[in-house]
DNA sequence: AAGGTACGCAACCGCATAAAT
DNA sequence: CATTTATGCGGTTGCGTACCT
């Protein structure tokens, strides 16, 4: 048969939550390779994960520069707008907010602002409250968002494989957490979770005892955290402006 | 305080398209 | 050019947690 070979063994892979450690191998790997060769990344870090599911990770959630956690009424109004003239093409949209992933768009369409709508249009007379500030909003991020965020390719911010401060304290305190008791979470749900994974990535952790990160990694997130207060003060910039622009 | 329910998020699944052989 | 897989995307599900009764 021609074609490409088969990127990954789907019968060892591994399914269900990242552990931290796990993380950090893909976070390693990426930091010295780049994101992009995904077929690459089990077969060379010993990952037991699908390629598919190393970029869905990245992506939604060790990305540089992804920013989590509460919407502003700006983005909301921007999501709002570009769903109404995309529809649910969340990666288009997700293009006006460089620092949202699609699938967190996704998630906050689906949990907030289809029930906020669906409010507003049964109660079509309700000139007052929130929603009118949103929808409100919504006009005029409508037509000053694409000059304000042109739809950006990821590469606005990927290129310095800088990851977002909350990333990386997360990943460690995600390592901290589950470090001295890496052995009582075989039962984890997750079967044969986090018991194997100390035998396989054992050359990874290099030091658990000391819930330190191993010397070299530890300099990557330095330069990591550097980048990211970078980023920050940019962000803050942008801030202004939206707000001098609303 | 305990049990039940709703909510939010991470991850998986399946499909479409692009790319490699 | 045909075949096969990688990649990207949207839909959906399952789990953990917060909130309510």
């Amino acid at each position: 048969m021609g074609g490409r070979p088969p990127c990954c063994d789907n019968t060892t892979v591994k399914k269900g939550p990242w552990t931290p450690e796990e993380d950090i191998v893909l976070v390693s790997y990426i930091q010295e390779h780049g994101p992009g060769n995904w077929r690459s990344v089990p077969a060379n870090t010993g990952l037991m994960r699908c390629s598919k599911s190393c970029r869905l990770r990245w992506t939604n959630y060790l990305r540089p520069g992804i920013k989590r956690g509460h919407f502003t009424p700006q983005e909301e109004a921007i999501i709002i707008r570009q769903q109404g003239l995309l529809g649910n093409r969340w990666a288009a949209i997700a293009s006006y907010l460089p620092r949202r992933t699609d699938n967190d768009i996704k998630n906050y369409w689906n949990t907030h602002l289809k029930k906020k709508l669906k409010q507003f249009q049964t109660a079509p007379g309700s000139s007052s409250g929130s929603h009118r500030h949103t929808l409100t909003a919504c006009n005029n991020g409508a037509t000053m968002c694409p000059d304000l965020h042109p739809p950006l390719p990821t590469s606005c911010c990927a290129p310095t494989y800088a990851s977002s401060t909350e990333n990386i304290s997360r990943l460690w305190e995600g390592w901290m957490k589950s470090a001295p008791k890496l052995g009582n979470r075989a039962g984890d749900g997750d079967g044969g979770g986090g018991g194997e994974l100390q035998g396989s990535y054992g050359e990874v952790r290099q030091d658990p005892e000391s819930n330190h990160p191993p010397p070299q990694q530890s300099l990557l997130l330095e330069s990591w955290l550097l980048e990211e207060a970078a980023v920050a003060e940019a962000e803050g910039l942008m801030d202004v402006y939206t707000h001098a622009m609303f």
